[in-house]
DNA sequence: TATGAATGAGCTTTCATTCAT
DNA sequence: CATGAATGAAAGCTCATTCAT
């Protein structure tokens, strides 16, 4: 019968809107161009606005894709890190839960682009690179780090060092993002199968740290 | 007779190394900054010559891009090619020699800079991307397939599909050059010990191609 | 009847009054930063409303200033005008009365910061310097002068020439305004008291207009 | 027979020059529009050169306003400080020499526009006011303090305390030269011959603060 | 009346490229 | 060959002004 129950006139509505619509617009082109190449002039044609209208909501580039990156990964973050803390079964199978999340939330979408940013132009940016390794690779490694030591606790996993072990499972994750943003759109390599290969590395990885039969 | 030797006077040659060490300033600062964030006046002034000096030798920043890519990367290329091209002993042997090679001049070198470079920046410069297609990466896997091709028609190799088993033989190698480049400060990366790794890897992928016993 | 009792509810009293608030708010920010660098947008936001409202009283920034200056100072040389055309007694008291009243409604106020942003601006907004010298600098001026005829014409000055006079009596006002307003940082200035200074400069310059004795 | 003995070709004393012009153009700017209103391509139009040239003689608008400040008042200041240490005769002549020479190089030429402006500014461009204070505000007084100092150490002067005597010397200056830069084009009020009444301040200061007969 | 989101001209600054010497 | 001064097209950011609600 009516629209949506939200009360608000539609101009009021657009306002609110309006913030969300911008961070898509930065994160395509963030993604699309990197950062320092992408103009904010060009965010804010996508988004369909005069350039000053980003300034009416971010305070500046570095803090437009700031919100980009706290508007997605950090989110996904701080769901991952609710639901580990959350979690009452086996380890193992919350690590296997957390890994897929990452990959089918952060690599296999747009997000992923943000990575191959952070990774191509952080050294230009020291600011941005603080952020990010604060906001994002401290936690989000951090909530791998932390199953881990649920796990050996909980007598689910061998005691191996969790400062250790981390990398160890994050970096093949790491690399096969990289892998599959392929360098060029040209250039046509890449012939691994995402899903088998994560699936194998899993398997894998956890069997590696289940506890020998006595 | 006897080597290259340089009868000219010393400002002559060094006219003549003046090429070379203008290649030399480009790929530090490419590989330091990036290709977009790399500036003329810092190149030249590594150099020790001026900005316009650059342009008596090439005539933008996207011919000095390729020049740096042609007097290293594809030169490295050539001489595999005409070493795969001379080689008569097994194949196995001639794959090991290439893999190995390709890591010690390409990836643990400055040169993997160029690599990183190009995943990272390639799609804001299609020009550029094309070149590197067409040079590198085309060559560089042509090389490869090239000797399985060879060893399955000496009878070395088994009958595997080249098409399907090049990748599969470059992908690691690139995987361990992406990691060994991740420098994302704080970002702690495991400790793969690169030689291990390549070799482990070679062996058994040699291994894998060997002609099954009768 | 009885003094103005103002019979409106409250909120039409605010606005009412909504003009005095924004021209309050205008002259402070005026008075702070100046005319060019004080933003609109402070202005709003001190008289605690939208920006878009101040366009409903005030065409533009020009007219907001006027504004501010016909509210404050222009009214002051109005009363000025209308208590020399009425008064009654000698002219030497007259003069008194209004030099002190200049400096006490215009020069010890926040006024002077009008005055000294003329000072340092006007160059810049001729229509604004325009404006200023016809409704504040010519009509101001030319009280002091007015009462500089009336007195000799009543034979309580001296015959001088009012041409020359009147600026004898408006620049060492000026000039103590200038001084009290200087605030450059770090830049002590003298402790000079202003109305011992101003007490010893009328004294001295009625003295002076004084008709000699016989 | 030939040229002005400048060996160097034409285009190279072009570029000795060109500094000079940039800031005698950046001094006619600011001291006509202000700091703020001073737009950079305007100071490039008048030296006759585009807006990057100015970049390549001084890093940004603040590091060119100070360029301009070093290159007129500062340079006087220094002359002033030099000739003060060398004087032999008499403090009250070192004293009156002084003040003349400083209304005639800063107050009485372009440079008063100089001083106009940070009165103005001063507020809107801290680092601005810092520069300023420390490299003609504190110097400026130090030379009038030092020859303070000197006169009464060696008997010439009575023994004011010379914090206090210092702005009462200065002070006069300043409000004159505010005076005569005249607030407005068309304000065309000051009446104050300046010689006159500096001559007459200065003899009158400087007779007060001569030693009183025994 | 009042709002505040939206606009766009304008300013500072950067840098690949040109060219007179 | 070599120089380096000069250029000018962007790009980031600001703010007076407008207008739909």
């Amino acid at each position: 019968m009516h629209p949506p129950q939200d009360n608000k006139p539609r101009w009021e509505r657009r306002k609110d809107a309006r913030p969300q619509e911008l961070l898509a617009a930065a994160l395509d082109q963030f993604v699309e161009r990197g950062y320092a190449a992408t103009r904010l002039e060009d965010v804010a044609k996508r988004a369909g606005v005069s350039k000053g209208t980003l300034y009416l909501y971010f305070t500046n580039k570095e803090e437009l894709f700031k919100a980009v990156v706290r508007g997605t990964i950090v989110e996904v973050i701080g769901e991952a890190e609710q639901d580990a803390a959350d979690f009452a079964g086996h380890s193992a199978d919350l690590m296997r839960e957390l890994l897929l999340r990452w990959w089918n939330q952060c690599c296999a979408t747009p997000l992923a682009g943000i990575t191959k940013l952070m990774f191509a132009e952080g050294n230009n940016f020291p600011e941005l690179a603080h952020f990010y390794n604060e906001e994002v690779v401290a936690r989000g490694t951090g909530v791998i780090r932390s199953v881990l030591v649920r796990g050996i606790a909980r007598g689910e996993f061998r005691a191996v060092d969790p400062d250790v072990m981390t990398p160890v499972l994050v970096a093949p994750v790491m690399m096969l993002l990289m892998w599959t943003q392929s360098y060029m759109p040209a250039c046509e390599m890449p012939p691994v199968d995402p899903h088998a290969y994560l699936d194998l590395f899993i398997t894998t990885s956890l069997a590696g740290l289940a506890v020998p039969a006595p």
